[in-house]
DNA sequence: ATGCCAATGTTAACGGCGTTAACTTTAATT
DNA sequence: AATTAAAGTTAACGCCGTTAACATTGGCAT
């Protein structure tokens, strides 16, 4: 395909990165289809030649925000266990903290619910694999204490995902306002979730 | 004020009540001013006379959220510190999953951003304080370890927070899946918060 | 090379929305 | 009884998502 008056050529690529980048900066409700075709030179219909409708746009906008965050998580360095599951929870929150805006459209809930768009499903789930692996590894080596992965993993992402919440709509004070927050935080939960040698028994 | 063919005469009341069903059924985003005129029977613009716009009557309905989860979470009985705390945990999340869409429209963060409406502010705190208040109890009778409020609090709500929004987005199993999940999730985290003296090793 | 077709643009229009301006009716006050 | 303030009305503006109908163009089969 190539650049003529008529065909742009690049619509699709163009009309997600602006609208990406409109939603970081001023989120998903400042999204206009109009307002995006005006400001990249189209006529408000072609965008619909790329895109179901505005739903499914902010769908791959979704998609791109956790495949990010899915990378960003990935980032963080394998170590002893404790610091791989603090260091990947403060990731977490780090990424949130940092992209509040993607992180609302991802999580948001308002629009699209889940099971309706399986590419959707799936990059979150790829995303969360992340933080799964990271608490199986701890558990598999010990270092935490033998109860059913998926308790682990729904506490931790609870934790993190409800922290990041909270500090970005600014229940809570940020990053700047209290840096070790999300540290004391997350240690706190691990001291629960660590193989005592004394205090091992089993929880419901 | 009496009623006439002119003057509603309750059109405040009966707006905010017909608005707030509309929003535990179908969410935020399904309220249209000009709609809810129509059902009421009333000029899109009479609704101005009693909120400044739409903006406004939402931040009513999410008081009124507030107000309910407060009383929600009043009513759990006080008793011993680890059964007054996992309760407390408990209440919290049930609401969420009760009132999804008023919870999210409660904590959506899309609209009504916290420090720009005092009495929506203030209407947040009083429900948060019935949780701090009881986490307060649990420390001061020594039950806890001896660590900052503010850190465990914030723990705390995190923690509930981000189970009760994962579990009404469909990321976790609901309570109709897994109705013990939630309490073994709270269970988890006291593990770390409890002072590990013997008195306190009682009930498990 | 040419003719066709699918892809990708266009303009025009529909219905809905939040909101405001200007006016009217009624209730309350003096 | 006259006046004023409260609480309705209609009409209109400018935005929105979306669709229908039409126009242009690139690429492919002939």
């Amino acid at each position: 395909m190539v650049r003529t008056a008529y065909h742009h050529g690049d619509l699709h690529q163009q009309a997600h990165a602006l609208a990406l980048s409109t939603v970081r900066e001023h989120g998903d409700q400042a999204i206009s289809l109009r307002a995006l075709a005006k400001q990249i030179g189209v006529s408000p219909p072609a965008l619909y030649r790329h895109f179901a409708d505005r739903e499914s746009l902010l769908a791959e906008l979704a998609i791109s925000g956790f495949d990010a965050l899915r990378l960003r998580l990935r980032k963080v360095s394998p170590t002893a266990p404790r610091q791989a599951l603090i260091g990947i929870g403060l990731a977490y929150v780090a990424f949130a903290q940092e992209e509040p805006n993607l992180y609302r459209l991802m999580f948001g809930g308002r629009v699209l619910p889940r099971g309706t768009h399986p590419r959707l499903d799936h990059a979150g789930q790829a995303a969360f694999q992340v933080l799964e692996d990271t608490v199986d590894r701890a558990r598999q080596s010990g270092f935490l204490k033998p109860m059913p992965l998926a308790l682990m993993t729904a506490t931790a992402w609870s934790l993190v995902h409800g922290l990041s919440l909270l500090t970005i709509d600014g229940h809570l004070p940020d990053a700047d306002a209290e840096p070790r927050l999300a540290e004391g935080i997350t240690s706190l939960l691990l001291e629960g979730a660590i193989a005592h040698s004394d205090n091992n028994k089993d929880l419901p």
